[in-house]
DNA sequence: TGTACATCTGAACATTCGTTCATACATTGT
DNA sequence: ACAATGTATGAACGAATGTTCAGATGTACA
């Protein structure tokens, strides 16, 4: 008696085939999720992640003094950070103060963190 | 009246700097967690732990049949997946069978779909 | 042993990335 | 208007990435 699951010459359990290929989402909301998955995926813009998790706001020099790269360096990354919506901004003078935009960011730091720590 | 935080010529907010610089993690774990989300940070790889959270397991064929991609290229990805330890294998006979290590990697795909969608 | 099949691997390619350097912009105080 | 300061930007470099192609490995069955 043949395996009902298998009916396609191509695929080998088709209705498990099926049932993936409905979860897929769409490609839009894929690119989305793996540029916000990229944008984190730097140790230096995790460093700036993880001091703006820590205190309400940090101006970009003192973020650069924290997280060990040059001015320039941060203000690449912070702009990044700003385009995919995890920080927020607001300038005081010609300081410019930046934090966290949403829980979300820290949160997803948080549980990448416990899958590192296993 | 001077701010209490403005103490040092090189750090606008001492205070403020101290307390970001005690939270940052070791070097080796913000590496190992920028390898994590590196790993989710590309739309093939994405797909694939789509399917993966969708069905119990799935093997490389058919992997290659729902993300729409060679088998060579899913074959290269699934061992990314494999050495962050984000899916677990299995070999029966000729195929082999590939499904998330644990939960860990769906709640992390589940709580970056929900930054995406706002 | 030989063929067929499922998966894996290495090399190579174009593309993308993160940093540095120089320079531009914006704001403040003189 | 000018200089000083904090931040942003553009170009450019080496380094790393994802795919393709060809070939290797491992398993099953005759």
């Amino acid at each position: 008696m043949p395996d009902p699951e298998l009916q396609d010459a191509r695929l080998v359990h088709r209705s498990t085939v099926a049932t993936a290929q409905d979860a897929q989402a769409d490609a839009d909301e894929l690119t989305a999720l793996a540029e916000t998955f990229h944008v984190l995926a730097s140790p230096t813009r995790l460093r700036i992640v993880e001091a703006l998790a820590a205190v309400p706001e940090l101006c970009v020099s003192d973020l650069s003094a924290v997280v060990g790269a040059t001015e320039s360096a941060v203000s690449h990354q912070l702009r990044q950070l700003r385009q995919l919506r995890m920080v927020r901004h607001r300038r005081d003078g010609r300081m410019v103060y930046y934090g966290l935009q949403d829980d979300h960011v820290a949160d997803l730091f948080r549980l990448g963190l416990d899958h590192v720590r296993e």
